[in-house]
RNA sequence: CGGGGCGUAGCGCAGCCUGGUAGCGCAUCUGCUUUGGGAGCAGAGGGUCGCAGGUUCAAAUCCUGCCGCCCCGACCA
């Protein structure tokens, strides 16, 4: 993309309403803009960030063995009559009334709808386990939006719905998506730790939040160092296997936010063990059995000839929310520093001296070569001073920036810069795209 | 939803107390100079002062109501 032509609005202030670093940085990088309270529209830059956000959590879901649907935004009522929850859910739930009359609403979530997908065609065990997701825009009428889009009220999610015979199966459902996840959060450059969430009425061990460690964390969290040095278990374990034992390396080793917190676990573990950070919730997993499936008559005919309703899971992971929660994750006082698996563009070609015939001509050269590469190349071919350029690049944080000015180019050499270290080294064009190709 | 605050040019702000021609910086446009960390000079454009009502000869300024937005708390991807 040549920069002369691309729309990147940034801006040299921040606008007063936002205060946390992500926020200010998100404006001021030109990836989105704010609509209404807790509305953003998606600028270029921005959407670039998001949709590889996006990719990263769909090519782990399909991984691990779910497959992707797109359910509606605008919901029926009657659905949610039907599941109960039409009345609980209160005023975070934005209703609607179309031209019938008929009452409508925003989806907060899709648990209603899933499942009546799922009810309409799937009758058997022998079709189970099954997993569902879509990555959907989702409304909730949060009584005080704010950090922009990290806690907006139209949000991006990813939801996933398991459905299983039984618990056991459901237990394998959830620890696929509990790998999952962290498979996830490590591909986006993020440290994250599951740590034991509240189970509501159904009880028992299965639900998760998923904190990724920033300094400007929301919550406290509490959490055995190990979990964090663990890791993520990668792509290449046994999805339709045991994952048990990769699951219980982790859930047992203690990790709480600050509302699960059990102060008198925690310090009985080793000093050097004893881990406590700033964490952001980034995803949420549960088990819920029967809750939806029993009272909309979600069955499948067991084995034994006899309809169960299913075991059902949902499994969040705020997509919206991450593009937010990597900057507060990964910045300087420059601007952002992306992960290059999420980066908007690949590298930053800086003519300094555009109208110079050797510097266009080497730039031109680079951006071709890159292009070529797939490397998705932003040349910023604007007649702006070399400051300006630097600091653009900067702020909106492209991995590598290919300095090309007419002192190098005399000389035959360019300035190869790494945003996240700052580290710079002068080079030959060549060797310079072979460091930024591979 | 309780508490606090703010709405003046695209962004950051002053002006309001004490009513009288709507300002500053950045950004934008034109020209010249400049060219390795958000340039300099000269000129130009851009505003229903959130909206509505009221007081007044006169309202950005005073009064009332409404709307919008932000922050702190209780809840959530």
């Amino acid at each position: 993309m040549r920069l002369s032509r691309y729309f990147m609005p940034t801006l040299r202030d921040a606008p007063a309403d936002a205060q946390i670093v992500s926020h200010r940085l998100m404006l001021r990088a030109g990836l989105i803009r704010q609509e209404a309270a807790g509305i953003y529209a998606w600028l270029p830059l921005g959407l670039k960030v998001l949709k590889k956000i996006e990719q990263v959590v769909r090519e782990e879901m399909d991984r691990a063995g779910a497959v992707e649907i797109l359910m509606p935004t605008i919901q029926l009522a009657d659905l949610w009559k039907e599941s109960g929850r039409y009345d609980d859910y209160g005023d975070e739930m934005l209703r609607i009334t179309d031209r019938h009359e008929r009452e409508l609403l925003f989806g907060p979530t899709a648990e209603e709808v899933v499942t009546d997908i799922f009810r309409s065609y799937v009758k058997s065990y022998k079709d189970l386990p099954m997993n569902l997701y879509n990555i959907q825009w989702k409304f909730r009428d949060e009584r005080r939006p704010r950090f922009g889009v990290m806690r907006g009220r139209e949000f991006l999610m990813k939801d996933a719905y398991s459905f299983d015979v039984d618990e056991a199966a459901a237990r394998r459902s959830y620890n696929r998506m509990f790998l999952a996840y962290l498979n996830v959060y490590a591909r986006l450059g993020l440290k994250a730790i599951p740590v034991k969430a509240d189970p509501g009425p159904i009880g028992g061990d299965m639900s998760h939040e998923f904190m990724i460690l920033a300094e400007t964390g929301e919550s406290e969290v509490f959490a055995h160092r190990d979990l964090v040095e663990m890791g993520a278990p990668g792509p290449d374990i046994d999805w339709f296997g045991d994952l048990e034992p990769e699951v219980s390396r982790r859930t047992s080793l203690y990790a709480a936010s600050d509302e699960m917190h059990d102060a008198a676990r925690f310090e009985a573990m080793a000093p050097d063990k004893r881990m406590t950070a700033r964490g952001i919730e980034v995803g949420h997993i549960f088990y819920f059995g029967e809750k939806y499936s029993a009272p909309m008559g979600a069955k499948v005919t067991g084995p034994d000839g006899k309809d169960v309703n299913v075991q059902m899971g949902s499994y969040g992971v705020g997509v919206s929310r991450l593009a937010a929660a990597i900057i507060e994750a990964s910045h300087d006082d420059a601007g952002i520093v992306w992960p290059a698996s999420v980066a908007p563009f690949g590298a930053a070609v800086l003519n300094l001296r555009v109208g110079d015939a050797g510097c266009d001509a080497v730039c031109e050269q680079a951006y071709k070569a890159l292009s070529d590469a797939g490397i998705d190349p932003l040349y910023d071919d604007r007649d702006d001073r070399p400051g300006a350029k630097f600091a653009a690049t900067d702020l909106v944080g492209i991995p590598w920036q290919l300095i090309v000015g007419p002192k190098g180019v005399a000389e035959g050499v360019v300035e190869l810069k790494r945003r996240a270290t700052g580290e710079r080294q002068t080079l030959p064009l060549d060797a310079a795209l072979t460091a930024i190709i591979g």
